[in-house]
DNA sequence: GCAAATATGAAGAAAAAGTTTCAGAAATGA
DNA sequence: TCATTTCTGAAACTTTTTCTTCATATTTGC
């Protein structure tokens, strides 16, 4: 090979632009559990990859080994450095830069707030909330601010395929009185509100509040005025080394909502993924299934 | 083996007694640089013992393996555990929940796509991407497709903020055209593309690239086709236990790169941001700071 | 020191792993 | 859409590994 990688993990990825699809399937077990995953007969290689032998035999002789007997000597070589290098274990999340690249600084802080939100979590607001939201007799409402529209409108997406009643409320203040009207007590009206906390938001939760809706708010560690309304409220870390917040957690948490969410819905969720399903192929929006 | 010992080291040693010369020569051997030095094929490792392949045979069988493979398919796992327990697998997050809880399961899934995605990570491709998009003799266009939409939207709300000439291409295709007139030559088009790849998405990405114009890529481990238009591609994984796939890696690089692309532009967007503090006050838009 | 018991490795048999071929499947391009 | 190219895995084939046999070497007990 021309190139002049140390490791494998290097050569499959310098390669990785010239390996066809099953290749890069099993580039990817590869890398999983990588080296160990590499140290089993080639047949075991395949099966974990789902390839078969002469897909692992073709790729290796691709990225520069004679044959999978070199392959696996050199990742050989590789386990024992690992192993016998204790200082070398993982403490930066990309190893192609140093310590102090923001990358890793930023990807630490991000794991340092997910671990201090979750460490936070109260299990019962969890359950709770994703019952009030997987009820259908109930309307569901998702609000977000200027910046966290984005997140109320992911997480809108998805629970719009869960579930019927679903509304986002997305301009700011003038539409308001129109969704109001529809909001009806029991209703369920979720909220992101971050600091920088915005006038309107209050206003709107007050209002939704006093319309007897049950309101869900996520907001960060300083908690929203909102807190005080809501029935539930989540308080998330937010801080990393920038001017602005992070809103990885917020995501963290929203989509395993959603994944829960749906497991309490999954008959009603079933069919409308299915019919969605149709739509889209009569629509021809997705390219065919690779 | 009536022992019941846990790994290979322990069957070595309670089995010593029992072994002969060559055997014990053998045992040392394999001790030396435990356990990699027992990976090899079984000719390799009688050589590095000196010793021959039926001792190796034979002495495997004494401590309890049915036969070679099955010895080493231990050694392997012991390999794996040494391995990857210092990065502190299987810790639960939420403690309030049980490790099988959906928080912690899904939690568990999203560090290791982050820490999978990071580690493909090329720093090359990353540093290039924040210099071409805080280049602002370059006009930057953001798109997004159906569910990276609320992607695409986050991202723009904040490279707004940094500097200008930032666009938004929203809609599905038919307003694209004028968005396309506007793309000129060295302009940098920001795409994020996850699986169900979509068409329009790929079609407008051709026309920019006829158009000359630098293209950024967003998009799975399965990489969209527009990768192969692409100049920079961010290949991120985004499995989770779920019917629908995890943005919050995305989410983590692109803050990253907002926080990198912000120290580069700082002197520019330092006043966008003051004149945008001052906006803010006049329409009231905020409660005041808390 | 000598017979009996045990251990050892060369050589070949059996089994498994690795490689190559090739026909059908999938993707691509016109 | 259809022809062409490229990819993929089943199956045949080759190589290597692992296991077994057995003759020779070594140790042990007397």
């Amino acid at each position: 090979m021309s190139e002049n990688a140390s490791t494998v993990a290097e050569l499959l990825q310098s390669n990785f632009d010239n390996l066809t699809r099953a290749e890069r399937q099993l580039s990817h077990s590869l890398m999983e559990n990588y080296p160990v995953s590499g140290l089993g007969s080639i047949t075991t290689v395949a099966q974990n990859a789902s390839v078969s032998t002469p897909t692992v035999a073709r790729m290796v002789q691709k990225i520069g080994f004679k044959g999978f007997p070199e392959f696996q000597a050199a990742l050989r070589k590789e386990v024992e450095a690992t192993i016998s290098d204790p200082i070398a274990k993982h403490e930066t999340w990309a190893d192609q830069a140093p310590n102090e690249h923001i990358v890793n600084k930023f990807t630490e802080a991000v794991i340092d707030n997910i671990r201090h939100s979750l460490g936070q979590l109260d299990i019962d607001t969890f359950e709770k909330s994703c019952e009030l939201m997987a009820d259908t007799n109930r309307s569901l409402f998702i609000v977000g601010g200027r910046i966290t529209r984005a997140m109320a409108d992911y997480f809108f997406l998805h629970m719009q395929v869960l579930r019927k009643d679903v509304t986002h409320i997305q301009s700011i203040s003038n539409a308001w009185p129109h969704y109001l009207l529809d909001i009806k007590k029991d209703d369920v009206v979720v909220i992101f509100d971050v600091r920088r906390y915005e006038n309107s938001t209050l206003k709107l939760a007050e209002m939704a509040a006093e319309a007897g809706a049950k309101i869900i708010l996520f907001t960060d560690q300083w908690l929203s005025p909102i807190s005080k309304l809501a029935h539930h409220t989540f308080s998330l870390k937010i801080v990393v080394p920038s001017a602005w917040d992070s809103s990885v957690t917020t995501m963290l948490l929203v989509e395993t909502i959603i994944a829960d969410v749906q497991k309490r819905t999954w008959p009603e969720t079933r069919e409308r993924m299915e019919e969605l399903e149709v739509m889209f192929d009569r629509t021809r929006f997705f390219r065919k299934f690779t």
